[in-house]
DNA sequence: CATATTTGTTACATTAAGATTACACCTATA
DNA sequence: TATAGGTGTAATCTTAATGTAACAAATATG
C-alpha cells in the first residue's frame, strides 16, 4: 500500500517542489493550502504523515497540530513541522505540541525523504502491529491471526487487508473507490464491483465464527464496519 | 454533467483509440492533433482534464503545459501527460511542469481511465464531513448515522441527504423545488409532489426516536427544520 | 357553510443497487 | 508440470429505494 502524504503548506510553488520531489520517492502525495484545509482532508483521507508549516494563513501549525492530536481520529498521524531558518524557537514549542520532528527551510528533497521515513519507521510499527480488537472479533497483524468468537478464522491476503483497515476505522462509511485506493493501493485497476466480492468472502469467513453482522452496507454509499446492536 | 477530456495527439490512429475506449467509460472527448490546435480547444471548451502528448509536431508537451499553466483560465485544469516508453525521464521534467500524472505507452483503457479519475478525484475539492447536531437529532456524514434522543435511525439515502441538508440549514423554510435542485440536484426531473413523500419518509423514521416535530410545514411555502418549542 | 387548494398518507410498479455464484486466470510451490 | 489457493470479472438473482398516482385530510377562501 503506497503511503499518503499531507502536505499543508500555502505557498504553492513550495508545495509543488515538494511534491515533485515525494512523489520521485514514491509517495503517495495530498496538498492542503490552509490549516483548516489540512484539517478536512486529515478527516477525509487519514493520511500516513503530515508536513506541516509552521506559518499558515489561517492557523499557525501549533494551532493544526494541537487540533490533530485533540481528536482520536488522527492522534496517531505523525507530523513533521516544516519552519523556515530563524524560527528555530518553534521548533521547540512544535515538538512540545506533538510533532514528531521538524525540518528547516531550505532543505534536500533528499533530507525530506529521509526524515519521513525515519518517523514512519519510528511510529508505524507498533501501529501496524498492533492487535486490533472489536467486540468479539480480534486481528493479529503480527500472527496473521484473526479470531472471531474465539474461533479461529483464516482469511486470503486481500481480505485480511480489508478487514484491517475496517478495524482500524471503525464506524465509518467508505465507497468502493475509497477501498480500491486504500487497501488495494493507488495504482491498482479493478473493478468496482470487486469490492463487493471481498466483501462477501470476508463476511462469510466471519460468520463461521457467528459474527455476522459486523460489515454493514449502507446503500448508496459503501461499506461500514462495527460492532452490531447488542440487544 | 459529463466530463470533458481533450486529447492532445498528433497520431490519429492512436487518438481514435483512446476516444473509444474513454467514451465507453462515460467521458465526453475533445480532440486537437498538436500543440497550438490544443491550446485553442482548450480556450473554447474548457475541458475537466487534458491528456498531453508527450511529443508533438509543431511544439512539446511540456511548452502546451507551461501555456496552460501560466494562464489563469487554464491553470486549474488537471493534465496527464502521455509519453512513449524509454523517456522515463520526462515524466519528471514533465511533473515539474505542472502535470498531475503521467502515464506511459503502451496502456491499457482501464489503467487510463483509473489515473484520470484518480486525478480528478485528486484535483476536486474534497467537501466537510462535520458532524451536525440539533436538539436531540444528531447526523454523522462519517459513519452515515443518524441518532434522534438515542435511537438509531434508519433512512434511505434520500432521506439521508434531505436531513442532511436541512441540519446544515436549519429554520429555512425551503420550497419544493429549492429541495429539488439541492437535494435531488439540478437538472433531475421529478415530481415536486415526490417531496412530499420524502418528507414524510424523513418525519416517520425520526419519530421512531420521539422527534416528531423537527419538520415543519409552512404552508403555501415549502418545510422547514428547527427544533420544535420545548414547552 | 360550501368549495377550492394545499398537504398528508398509502399502495404499488419500476428501477437501481447490492449479493451471490460460477468461472477463468494467475502465481507460487511442491 | 501439476495442483491449489487466491483474485478479478461477468452474469444472474434478490432486495431496497424511488417516484407516481390516488385518495384522505386539513386549511384557506368566498
Amino acid at each position: 500500500m503506497q503511503i499518503k502524504l499531507l502536505i499543508v503548506e500555502d505557498e504553492k510553488p513550495i508545495r509543488d517542489m515538494m511534491k515533485v520531489a515525494l512523489s520521485r520517492h514514491g509517495f503517495h502525495i495530498l496538498e492542503a493550502g490552509s490549516g483548516g484545509e489540512g484539517l478536512d482532508v486529515v478527516d477525509a483521507e487519514q493520511p500516513d504523515l503530515i508536513l506541516l508549516d509552521w506559518m499558515l494563513p489561517d492557523m499557525s501549525g501549533i494551532d493544526v497540530a494541537k487540533k490533530l492530536k485533540g481528536h482520536y481520529e488522527s492522534r496517531e498521524i505523525p507530523i513533521i513541522m516544516v519552519t523556515a531558518r530563524g524560527e528555530e524557537e518553534d521548533k521547540i514549542k512544535g515538538l512540545e505540541f506533538g510533532a514528531d520532528d521538524y525540518i528547516t527551510k531550505p532543505f534536500s528533497p533528499k533530507e525530506l525523504a529521509a526524515r519521513i521515513r525515519a518517523v514512519l519507521r519510528r511510529v508505524s510499527p507498533i501501529k501496524t502491529e498492533k492487535k486490533v480488537e472489536i467486540s468479539q472479533v480480534s486481528l493479529d497483524p503480527g500472527s496473521h491471526q484473526v479470531v472471531a468468537n474465539g474461533v479461529d478464522i483464516s482469511l486470503g491476503p486481500t481480505e485480511f487487508k480489508l478487514l484491517h483497515y475496517f478495524m482500524l476505522n471503525p464506524n465509518r462509511v467508505y465507497n468502493r473507490t475509497q477501498l480500491l485506493d486504500n487497501v488495494w493501493g493507488a495504482n491498482v485497476f479493478v473493478e468496482e464491483r470487486t469490492v463487493d466480492v471481498h466483501i462477501r468472502r470476508l463476511r462469510k469467513a466471519l460468520s463461521e465464527g457467528g459474527c455476522d453482522n459486523y460489515i454493514q452496507t449502507v446503500r448508496g454509499t459503501g461499506y461500514r464496519f462495527s460492532a452490531p446492536e447488542t440487544e
